[in-house]
RNA sequence: CGCGGGGUGGAGCAGUCCGGUAGCUCGUUGGGCUCAUAACCCAAAGGUCGCUGGUUCAAAUCCAGCCCCCGCAACCA
């Protein structure tokens, strides 16, 4: 069985990461995955190229820099080191690291975009519509909810603008067509399904630009330079970019190669926006055409997410920063180890210190560590004796070779098809087996009787044999602990799936003990719970008497309450201030019934900004306090009339 | 009728597509071993497979209905 990819090429992708946070265990999660994949394609012979990134336009970033004072480019400029320190840490094996400001990327991007609009495939129209400031984006009439956005929940306004758009529209047949007939190209097949579901509604051509007006920082049009690219015109092409962009010969190599990684939540820009684009652009295979200079379709592996604390013994980690703040606890290779073994590739898991630690201890200290451990003490106090040894080997001897090579082809199959956790579990299913072939064969035994040297030769053989193996196999997903077992077991070559075959005993003399690898950690005493979460939030920042007499606080009746229909949180409630009536939604409805309430007095902020939620518009907000996950609401201590100012 | 995932020994999960002795890991208990990181190996205890009804010789599995949990959508104005 061949292990290597078609043509031994493999180009990989993780997403670009948006840089208006810090990066947290859904990037980590995407991250290490990628790494692990590109660390087994080379182990297996691949020439890998292994790309990722960080998004760095819009208007976030824009305003954030605003905020800060500072010029885009230096927030971008600092947000992006904290993503590629982070992967430092993490020992990543990207091969480059790409950022939508740099300006081969720019180039990239308007060269892709002149093609297009010669080629017809961008024109410039009027559109009017319902436009998201947050979102950056119009929203089609079937998305808005109750006139808001669907994302923000933000009211919408309409804008009518002219913009350059793509005809999207009509490469619909086309991907419907593509995706039926090619079920490998979007893994694992719900996403598929989802993409197939997508495209049952009409498709419809994509706005790529953002008038100058209303957002500078992004990449201007090359024909047009009133405007600028929309992010994710923008940020898709950074794939190709990387690659110096087409005609280039590292293009050439690696772009028919091409796997993007990415997570469920960003399936439908490259499973349908990115599709369209690279067909229009000319970045895909003609169907039947054999041109091998380029792919067929841009390959999608898409995994699920991480849950937290859902346990109830959980005092565990609190947020998916926090999440991430383990691997410098625990190490990075427990936390790949973990990340890879607990979620099935395409499912959703949940992360919890305690799962970690209960796999660390257990698969990797107990089984892996302490048999290296015992092995390598074997091979190393009964070594001298079998010295010139001929081994007698057995059957037991064969066994574990056949065995290790059926592990082997047992991970290949799984890593063809992302199974990261499959892979571990065939590895650890072989750690099993050695570890009762040493209780089998117990070498301890044999080592006092000086009849059964050979056969002692020859177990001592079988296990650093075995050990060298699994210092090859483990390398993608355990690449330090490996690289210590390899090097235990003076194994100087470079690490190659070719190697890890059986049958093949080195210098017995050459092994030295390896104890402690993964330590286990003590559950008894458990570790002090990891950074306290704080507190409903530091003191903002302060504001004068008179910003504050801005607020018209007012005592309210409530005269009714109902849920809003299909709003897990949210009541509307009918309030009454002095002689006027209105309506307010409150976010509740989790803590409070509605029967409860009526008749009840409580302050509310009568001047604010009406805004529509799940579609009732709410003139006003009724106060509560939280803590957690208690909230109460404002009451008064003695009865005043309705409408009465509070201050 | 918004989308999706799930309910299987104490915990976490597999098994459900294609019906036929309910399996794995952790934990517990007993034993073995002494090479090893209180580890490793063997064995045992422990389950009305969410509920109800149906199909069937036979249902965790198929069908219908119901209950509950968890994500996301999706909001705490």
């Amino acid at each position: 069985m061949s292990s290597r990819s078609p043509d031994g090429v493999f180009y990989l992708t993780t997403p670009i990461y948006y840089i208006n946070g810090p990066p947290h265990l859904g990037h980590a999660y995407t991250t290490i995955v990628a790494d692990t994949m590109a660390r087994y394609r080379r182990l297996a012979g691949d020439d890998v190229r292994f790309l990722t990134g960080t998004d760095e336009h819009g208007d976030k970033i824009a305003q954030a820099a605003a905020k800060a004072g500072e010029a885009p480019q230096a927030l971008a400029d600092r947000n992006a080191k904290a993503f590629r320190d982070q992967w430092d840490t993490l020992e990543i094996t990207y091969d480059d690291f790409i950022r939508t400001t740099e300006p081969r990327h720019a180039r990239v991007v308007q060269a892709i975009l002149q093609t297009l609009f010669e080629r017809g495939e961008i024109y410039f129209g009027k559109y009017g519509g319902q436009y998201c400031f947050g979102c950056e984006r119009f929203y089609t009439e079937k998305e808005i909810v109750d006139g808001k956005c669907p994302d923000h929940q933000t009211p919408l306004t309409y804008i009518e603008e002219e913009n350059y758009f793509f005809r999207m529209s009509a490469y619909q047949d086309w991907l419907r067509r593509y995706l039926e007939e090619h079920p490998d190209v979007v893994h694992p097949d719900r996403y598929r399904n989802e993409l197939l579901g997508f495209l049952r509604e009409p498709l419809q051509d994509l706005s790529i630009s953002r008038p100058k007006s209303r957002l500078q920082w992004g990449i201007p049009l090359p024909f047009d330079d009133r405007f600028v690219t929309y992010v994710w015109f923008d940020a898709l092409l950074n794939y190709v970019s990387a690659l110096g962009g087409p005609g280039s010969d590292r293009f050439r190599r690696y772009w028919p190669h091409v796997h993007h990684l990415i997570g469920k939540d960003i399936l439908k820009p490259h499973g349908i926006y990115w599709p369209c684009m690279l067909k229009a652009a000319g970045l895909l295979r003609e169907d039947g055409s054999a041109d091998a200079g380029l792919p067929g379709f841009a390959r999608l592996r898409v995994h699920g997410y991480w849950t937290l604390g859902g346990g109830k013994i959980s005092k565990s980690v609190g947020n998916v920063v926090e999440a991430l703040a383990l691997t410098g606890k625990y190490g990075n290779d427990a936390f790949r180890y973990f990340v890879l073994r607990e979620m099935p590739f395409g499912q959703d898991a949940s992360f919890s210190e305690e799962a970690l630690v209960e796999r660390l201890n257990a698969e990797l200290a107990n089984d892996l560590g302490n048999l290296v451990s015992r092995a390598t003490t074997m091979v190393v106090t009964f070594g001298a004796a079998v010295a010139g040894t001929e081994p007698a080997p057995g059957d037991q001897d064969r066994a574990i070779r056949v065995r290790a090579e059926e592990t082997r082809d047992a991970v290949t199959r799984a890593m063809d098809q992302f199974a990261f956790q499959r892979a571990l579990v065939e590895i650890w299913s072989f750690i099993g087996v050695v570890n009762r072939y040493v209780d089998a064969t117990q070498p301890w035994a044999l080592a006092k009787d000086p009849g059964r040297r050979g056969r002692l030769a020859a177990v001592l053989a079988t296990l650093a044999d075995a050990l060298r193996y699994l210092g090859i196999v483990l390398d993608p997903f355990v690449p330090a602990a490996a690289a210590r077992i390899r090097e235990a077991m003076g194994d100087r070559r470079p690490p190659a799936l070719a190697n890890a075959a059986g049958g093949r005993p080195g210098e017995l003399g050459a092994v030295q003990r390896l104890s402690g690898l993964f330590p286990r950690v003590d559950t008894k005493a458990p570790p002090p719970a990891s950074v306290p979460v704080p507190a409903a939030g530091p003191a903002g920042a302060r504001v004068t008497i008179d910003e504050f007499r801005r607020l018209d606080l007012r005592v309210a009746e409530i005269l009714a309450a109902e849920a809003v229909p299909k709003s897990k949180k949210l009541l509307k409630l009918t309030v009454r201030l002095g002689d006027e009536t209105r309506t307010m939604v409150a976010g509740i409805a989790e803590h409070y019934r509605s029967e409860a309430l009526v008749g009840r007095k409580v302050v509310v902020v009568a001047n604010l900004e009406p805004a529509t939620l799940m579609g009732v518009t709410s003139n006003g907000m009724v106060l509560a306090g939280s803590s957690g996950e208690a909230l109460a609401l404002l009451a008064l201590d003695r009865d005043l009339p309705a409408g009465a100012k509070v201050r």
